[in-house]
DNA sequence: GCAAAGTTGATAAAAATACTCGGGATTAAG
DNA sequence: CTTAATCCCGAGTATTTTTATCAACTTTGC
């Protein structure tokens, strides 16, 4: 029950470009230096967040990214999924190939478990967007560098 | 935001054992062909459930594993804690010494997140008992065997 | 005593995760 | 037109976690 650093860091990286793109398109250098993670590997998770649609960039020199959509209509489910994949307790609750292999008829003890843990997770989730999170961050200040520097544990920092 | 084969897996166990239990000590052999899991790695996971008091073995010939507690008083997230370890989508919502190397006082925007999927998780988890996945198992007739064979994934079998 | 169990610790194999690298394409600015 | 900044893409590697398996040992009922 974890989340992989694609999440975790792709989560700060977003909130860290919704709080800047007021500014223009935000290169993933500057990204990379307040959020203290490498550049490739940012490029890597904003691929992601671009084939999901939830970002948009601009190439060429002062190109950079930029939220698709406002951080209202952004959830966290959306970034989360964007990132990791759908969620998914077990592989059973996606297909339903799998569920008639498994199950003689919608029967199976363990899956309804699963399954309350995805709907619940997926309702929780998608009751928080982007847009209260860039709200709560900003109300502690100025402080994003330092709060992101030292924001999470098994980062390995930028060489 | 997945389970691991050992909850997975030692959900399946468990519950087997307590549609089984009223017959006594109910050795890992018996549950290993049910839920065609190898006795070894059911031993692993039957270990974990021990320790946590989920579970109490009689060693000997004759032996085997009986619920420590009536199926009421266990609930699904006693029994995932104790084989996948504590519900933590990030290390920092654990340790209070990781949390003050991380965020000035409390602040940190994603951490907020994370605890928000702990507590929901943990309760929604905590509103499930064993009886009443075992009520529900047994309501399905005795399909126990035929359940079980297909009902997971990436199960490898018993050689 | 012996066979049926649980107990323990080590270890090996497989899969997933977390990155890194290098080269290419695009574009603003000078 | 050239250069530098930037995104883009596909591989490749290293590390960690997961998923088991094995062997030796202990306990106990018969
Ligand atoms: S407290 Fe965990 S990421 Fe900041
Ligand atoms: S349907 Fe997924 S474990 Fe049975």
């Amino acid at each position: 029950m974890r989340i992989s650093t694609r999440g975790r860091y792709g989560l700060r990286a977003i909130i860290d470009l919704a709080n800047n793109e007021y500014r223009g398109a935000i290169p993933l250098r500057e990204i990379s230096q307040r959020q203290n993670i490498s550049e490739q590997y940012l490029e890597q998770l904003f691929a992601s967040l671009r084939k999901s649609g939830l970002v948009k960039s601009i190439r060429g020199a002062h190109g950079g990214y930029l939220l698709n959509d406002s951080p209202e209509k952004i959830t966290v489910k959306d970034i989360l999924t964007a990132l990791e994949g759908p969620i998914a307790p077990a592989d059973c609750v996606l297909s339903e190939d799998i569920l008639e292999k498994c199950n003689n008829g919608g029967n199976c003890v363990t899956r309804k478990v699963w399954i309350m843990i995805k709907e619940n997770l997926e309702e929780l989730l998608d009751s928080v967007t982007l847009a209260e999170l860039k709200a709560e961050s900003q109300n502690w200040g100025d402080y994003d560098q330092l709060i992101s520097y030292s924001s999470d544990m098994n980062n390995k920092g930028v060489k």
